[in-house]
DNA sequence: ATTTATGCAAATCCTTTGCAAATCT
DNA sequence: AGATTTGCAAAGGATTTGCATAAAT
């Protein structure tokens, strides 16, 4: 199965929610109707979004009382732990997005909006392999993120309430 | 006035303090004692800190009751804004770092010992360059941290606590 | 004399936890 | 049945805020 994103293709065996299972499985951890209903929701949109925007979904698109808060967190935790989703702190904030079959990519971050728009960058790859080598450091991974004024809030002048960058 | 600092040295006119006086100044912002004497300590060392560990650090050096918690945080934060110090935000905490009259830099975050180290590489004022070009998004900064295993939780075999990969 | 800043205590915000009841395997 | 999960309520940790008092202009 191959998925389509603005960024590339990314060929991935099995659908998010079947990972999930494989995951859970092999950790003798359970497939609840929770833990199914918020992968399914997770990854029924492909926005950044934090534990609040998650929680206000599903009591909108599956209902008020499926999935209480500590479970969406305590979810949440897993699906970063199974590798579906990659986790990232903006201002105090926890924000997550799709990791599992979407290619590396990182973010520019507009302070005025707060809105985060995708880029990929090959140059990334030689830098981190690059520092590593001179620093002894095993590079798992890296977060970059580029702050500014996004095209909109450039046009629109006037922009609303001053972000703290990060 | 000159600084050497590991990365490089930068020319600044006016000594943190000064600057600090200068920008409340121009604020019609009062110099108060615990303002000068947080920016005093804050500049007394160059490591990064967080909000405890700089109430820490004046409790010891200067007395245990000479700032409060809260002027502290109301301090960083007008730090930040006068240009002094850089914030950033590592899981959940913010954390601290000298920007007056220190070089542009990134840093390598150890996930075991939770070690930041700071460096400084050359290709990333050209990867801001395309990429605000491209997508149209006027460039005030970056954050780039690159994460995994330092050289010293490498060589110690078994490292401390995980950390989640902001 | 004004007006801003501080300190205290309490409040907030986001996230986590203890525990009994509910749900999987 | 037996173990893991859930939901609830409450706890936690970091940071912020209201307000009377203290300090700066």
């Amino acid at each position: 199965m191959s998925r389509d994103f603005s960024l590339g293709t990314v060929e991935v065996a099995l659908k998010p929610v079947e990972r999930l299972e494989e995951y859970l499985q092999s950790r003798g951890k359970r497939v609840t109707q929770q833990r199914k209903i918020i992968v399914e929701q997770v990854f029924a949109r492909h926005e950044h979004f934090d534990a609040d925007d998650l929680l206000a979904q599903l009591r909108e698109l599956v209902g008020p009382k499926k999935v209480s808060r500590p479970t969406v967190y305590r979810t949440l935790t897993e699906l970063v732990e199974a590798g579906l989703l990659r986790k990232m702190t903006l201002g105090g904030r926890s924000v997550y997005e799709h990791d599992y079959g979407y290619p590396q990519h990182d973010h520019l971050h507009c302070t005025k909006c707060d809105k985060l728009i995708e880029f990929s960058s090959d140059e990334m790859k030689g830098i981190r392999e690059a520092v590593g080598r001179e620093h002894q450091f095993r590079v798992t991974g890296h977060r970059l993120i580029i702050n500014g004024i996004c095209s909109d809030c450039t046009k629109a002048r006037r922009g609303t309430r001053p972000q703290d960058l990060i």
